[in-house]
DNA sequence: ACCTGAACACCGTTCAAGT
DNA sequence: ACCTGAACACCGTTCAAGT
């Protein structure tokens, strides 16, 4: 008989079958999301790693919304508070760049977050960094308020353009791009001759340069735009 | 025996069953979503209501995201052009209006926009509007051609917010909203300053209300942020 | 070339039944 | 209360085989 050290106590390898409480079921989430991306982040796939059904994954998430929800709120974590250097408008971009990258590395998270806005602390705690900037550059409360609003949509959004269906998505994205970019540069100078005199400049720009403006752009027009702005006769 | 004057020519009562081209499955796809929405336009079941099998519908349509992209630009079609009378922020405001409007009655197909950047000649349409709209309202013709972006990447992402996984999902919507409502009234005073003072401003706001500061605001941004904006010292 | 049946490899969610 | 096997009702996409 040859020695047998280690028996195998499960059918697989994994040491031990982990306790089912929210908490494991969301960090199972986060590292299937990290490996294998979101797409993977499914009920069954959960259930699988967990050594169970599907079915029992219910008793502590709501849904699949839920639980990306609750995935997305815990990598929020992830994004640090604001930097102690340079004026406020450099530091809120700074923040919100964060927030983007992080999203950039998980597209069909951002996706998901425009749909279902997360609640959670570390929402919050972005939400207070903003508004503690915009009030150190003297920006009315009100306009903060809807401001930051309007600079989590742009930053969500931005990152949930990128995301894909499956693995194929930068080829169909990059054809995507191609289409636009032919149609805009064959536009009749007759039917479209503002896109026609402005092909050049309509494509133009790196990803981040165009971020970058977007910022700026929404900060010049939140400090100056007042939310009721009766029309002046 | 008794009189049968149309004997039934195929197993349903459908009249005839239509030739398989790229035109009938977009027109089925468009017809399927005003009738079921988004949600419902899979290749199974657009092959069903065509009369073949899902396998077909792949040599005139690449995957699903085309399919969706497709039934885009058709409905962009619906969206008009600019009306003739009152200002041009006014004019260009009624534009996107019109096509959040559309989106927002199939917030699904929005989601998909986001991704999918659509490139058919309605969009070009679209475009060729708001850069009209910005030249008479002097908007220099690089900020336009950026600013065209971000007016419709907000149009879309406000429309995606509304989309929802089936239709519990105002419900579930709901719900979100009272667990962010909840947290933000409840946020303290010593870890949020900010949002504890703001917390009824952060909340108000109708939509429409909300769209429009959004509009203007962007509008202010986009009139006065240069594309390099290089720091000045 | 165009079309298709059948298969492959998945999904979310519910429910009755167990402990 | 918590957990689960099994089922229901679907998906997208590919491929070998037909016409």
């Amino acid at each position: 008989m040859t020695a047998r050290p280690t028996p195998p106590r499960s059918r697989r390898e994994r040491p031990a079958k982990p306790a089912l409480t929210r908490e494991s079921i969301v960090a199972t989430a986060v590292a299937v999301l990290r490996a294998e991306g979101l797409e993977k982040v499914t009920m069954r796939r959960l259930a699988q790693e967990l050594d169970t059904g599907p079915a029992s994954l219910y008793v502590y998430v709501r849904n699949t919304a839920e639980l990306h929800a609750a995935v997305l709120d815990e990598l929020l974590g992830t994004v640090g508070p604001a930097p102690a250097d340079g004026d406020w408008r450099d530091r809120l971009e700074r923040v919100l760049g964060a927030y983007t990258a992080m999203l950039m590395e998980h597209p069909s998270l951002a996706r998901s977050a425009l749909t279902a806005r997360p609640s959670g602390p570390h929402y919050l705690n972005l939400i207070e960094t903003l508004l503690a900037l915009l009030d150190e550059g003297g920006v009315p409360p009100a306009q903060a308020a809807w401001g930051v609003d309007l600079l989590l949509l742009f930053a969500t959004a931005t990152a949930a353009e990128h995301a894909g269906r499956g693995s194929s998505a930068d080829r169909a994205r990059q054809e995507e791009w191609d289409a636009l970019a032919h149609a805009v540069h064959n536009a009749s100078e007759r039917t479209h001759p503002h896109i026609a005199a402005l092909a050049g400049v309509l494509l133009s720009g790196t990803p981040s340069s165009r971020r970058s403006w977007g910022v700026r752009t929404l900060l010049n027009g939140i400090e100056r735009t007042a939310p009721s702005d009766p029309t002046p006769s």
